[in-house]
DNA sequence: GGGTGTCGGATTTTT
DNA sequence: TCCGACACCC
């Protein structure tokens, strides 16, 4: 309704992207016009680099310090700034080396785009005013993980000089109980700071729930509450539906894996997979699900995890371009300094450090050309000789050039290709290979994409359009960028990503693994009950995301580093109101037991009680060190719960005879649930095994792409 | 300067 | 268990 018929387009987009559009489309009010944004690997090596040699070394690791230097920038518009005495004075010392670092060399890292803008503000050059002239309405959606900054930011756009409040609407919608980014910054008083700030505000509760079945809600509402820190508040929804929540206690996470496989195998037609999510808190938990996954060839796809730019590879030649961009960037120039390797070491990347720092105001071009005419400065020939080859690699581009001519250029001119070759063994190059051709594709889909974006922004109206080049463009977006888009949308595949990631979704069926004392919740928030609490309001935030079915499930024993852990179930699944859920002990079950129990459930059929009740385990289905899974679709028939004729609960549902898993028969040197890796499809597991000759085999293995039929010479054991 | 071997830490969560 | 950092040697 605000749009009414206007063509202005809205920005949508995080804090930190906007931040990003308003610092570009102002470079002459900010203190370096071309700069580039650090991430968070580059913001940890610049940290070692100012760490070394210092008494912080051996106290705090690079990321403890990374932490705090990010909580000291943003309380520095907190009313009551915390203050951690034990190391105020290293960390303020560090805080301040650092801050010159990235000056130096033109950058900004992920706080320093929203305090830019908050600069931009502050400072009196009239930016306030012509914001707010073409800026009039402004709607934050997840209020409770905004910063004090972010905050702050707010109230510059929304208030005038006086304070005096000033545009035609602020909006912020907002959950306290889905708050899980304190440890970023992000401080759920802003709520309320909102209410008094913005006063007078209109306050709407939205207590009525459109997306889950009742009782999921409920289930929600019983964890909640033993939260503390809270206004009360309790969802409802029209939504009916009972034994929607199923708890199961495994064997060990690869049962647990072994489960959801089975969960999604059983799952009914009018259920496609993409309507179903795994979630957990940590990414280390994914692996062992995603070689069930691919042991039953089921199609999935991980969110988040590492990101597309944070790869070596891509980082490598992301940095040849910041160069270009930014100059003065010497992180960037360090990392390729002598990336392919090029006779360029320590000696000389000291003689340049130590060059640039007395003469701080050169670009990399100049401070070569310095230290190789300069007769002062006694550079070694060899070294001359590589750093000759190393400004010929910008030869003839500049920021005109098309950025698919600069990578073209830039990829033959550095071989970095066969460089590659020479380092990595065959399967990581194939995939670094892989990963340059997708970043390739990506400079010319934005190259090709840029005019009609550029025509976007001028849509917008109130951004001016920024006088970027592709190239610089380009960069920008990258550093933001959430994760590679892989285009295969249409393929029905299962979400897998971290409780965080979760938020804001929502799936038919939602798997939370891992209810585990120490990982959720996790280990290192047991010191404060806030930690705690931000916890449980994770395992909040993963139950809503569910529409009609919650799979909980929690292990005895846990693979981590490499050693078997006993493994307590998590403390929230006692807070969970019992009445709600059914629980099963499947440690000594057979897979076909397992999923029989899971095909009633899902079926909304009642769960024999011989299913729900524990049991002592039989004596062949202990759990063994060697334990092997077998598939159990040629065991067991599958039965779909809509053609299945309703069945005395009385008796077991099941018909067929639990095989009790035996190791499979040797046949020859290839055996069945063998590991094996391929050159191209990676890591795999034998289901058959073909003689064809003294020594070839016909060898049908499962990979990450499904199925394959392959010779054996093309396969080694992993 | 670059290759090889040893040791110790890693697993919160993300813009 | 696995990977990166660092030390040592050629």
């Amino acid at each position: 309704k605000f749009l009414g018929t206007t063509n202005r387009l809205p920005f949508v987009g995080t804090f930190h992207a906007y931040c990003l559009l308003l610092l570009r489309s102002n470079p002459h009010l900010l203190p370096f016009a071309a700069f580039s944004i650090l991430d968070a690997d580059d913001q940890l090596s610049l940290v070692k680099k100012i760490v070394k040699n210092t008494t912080a070394e051996k106290q705090l690791t690079p990321s403890q310090i990374m932490y705090q230097l990010s909580s000291l920038k943003n309380s520095l518009y907190d009313t009551e700034p915390k203050i951690d005495t034990r190391n105020t004075l290293l960390i303020q010392e560090i805080y301040q080396k650092y801050e010159a670092e990235k000056a130096a060399s033109h950058l900004f890292d992920f706080d320093d785009l929203i305090l830019q803008v908050l600069l931009l503000f502050e400072k009196d050059n009239g930016f306030q005013e012509s914001f707010q002239r073409k800026v009039r309405h402004i709607l934050v959606d997840e209020y409770q993980d905004t910063s004090t900054v972010q905050h702050t930011l707010l109230k510059k756009m929304a208030l005038n000089k006086e304070g005096k409040y000033i545009l035609d609407s602020v909006c912020a919608v907002g959950d306290e109980d889905q708050s899980i980014y304190s440890w970023r910054g992000a401080n759920v008083t802003n709520m309320l700071r909102f209410c008094k700030d913005f006063a007078p505000v209109r306050t709407i509760k939205l207590e009525q729930n459109y997306r889950s079945v009742e009782s999921i809600l409920q289930a929600a509402n019983s964890l909640i509450t033993n939260n503390k820190l809270r206004n009360p508040k309790t969802l409802w929804s029209t939504r009916n539906g009972n034994n929607r929540i199923l708890n199961l206690t495994c064997r060990s996470g690869e049962q647990e894996a072994e489960t959801i496989a089975l969960l999604l195998k059983t799952l009914p037609s009018s259920i496609a997979k993409k309507d179903v999510a795994i979630l957990y808190r940590t990414h280390f938990q994914s692996r062992s699900i995603e070689e069930a996954l691919i042991y039953h060839a089921i199609p999935y796809k991980i969110i988040g995890g590492i990101r597309f730019y944070e790869r070596k590879e891509i980082k490598d030649l992301l940095a040849y371009l910041r160069l270009l961009v930014n100059p003065h960037d010497k992180i960037s120039f360090l990392r390729v300094m002598n990336t392919p390797t090029r006779g360029l070491g320590k000696k000389i990347e000291s003689q340049i450090i130590e060059c640039w720092h007395f003469n701080p105001l050169l670009d990399f071009k100049q401070l070569l050309h310095f230290l190789l005419t300069d007769e002062a400065s006694d550079v070694a020939t060899a070294h001359k000789t590589g750093l000759y080859k190393f400004l010929e690699l910008f030869e003839g581009i500049d920021l005109t050039t098309k950025p698919s001519d600069i990578i073209s250029t830039l990829l033959e001119r550095t071989d970095y290709l066969n460089y590659l070759r020479e380092t990595c063994d065959g399967t990581e190059a194939h995939a670094k290979l892989e990963n340059i051709r997708e970043l390739i594709r990506a400079i010319h889909t934005f190259e090709t994409n840029m005019l009609t974006s550029r025509a976007a922004l001028e849509l917008m109206g109130e951004i001016p359009l920024t006088q970027d080049s592709l190239l610089e463009s380009f960069l920008h977006e990258v550093t933001l960028m959430q994760e590679k888009n892989t285009g295969e949308e249409t393929q029905d595949q299962v979400n897998m990503m971290t409780l965080h990631a979760a938020k804001g979704l929502e799936f038919s069926v939602v798997v939370i693994t891992g209810l585990e004392e120490g990982l959720l919740p996790s280990t290192k928030s047991l010191n404060t009950n806030d930690e705690l609490e931000e916890e449980r309001r994770l395992l909040y935030v993963g139950i809503t995301r569910a529409r009609d079915y919650l799979l909980l499930t929690h292990a005895h024993s846990r693979n981590t580093y490499g050693q078997f852990l006993d493994q307590a179930k998590s403390r929230f699944m006692a807070e969970i109101d019992q009445k709600l859920f059914h629980q099963a002990d499947i440690d000594a079950r057979h897979p076909g037991m397992v999923r029989d129990l899971l095909n009633n459930w899902l079926g909304n059929k009642p769960i024999p009680s011989t299913l729900i009740t524990a049991r002592t385990a039989p004596k062949s289905y202990l759990p063994t060190k060697n334990y092997q899974q077998k598939p159990t679709d040629t065991t067991y028939s599958r039965t779909k719960p809509s053609s299945t004729p309703t069945i005395p609960s009385s008796r077991p549902i099941y018909t067929s005879t639990p095989t009790p898993s035996a190791d499979p028969q040797p046949i020859g040197p290839w055996n069945k649930n063998q590991k094996v890796t391929h050159k191209k499809f990676g890591m795999g597991i034998i289901t058959e095994v073909e003689k064809i000759g003294d020594n070839e085999f016909y060898v049908t293995a499962i990979f990450k792409l499904g199925k394959k039929k392959i010779l054996s010479n093309f396969l080694e054991q992993a």
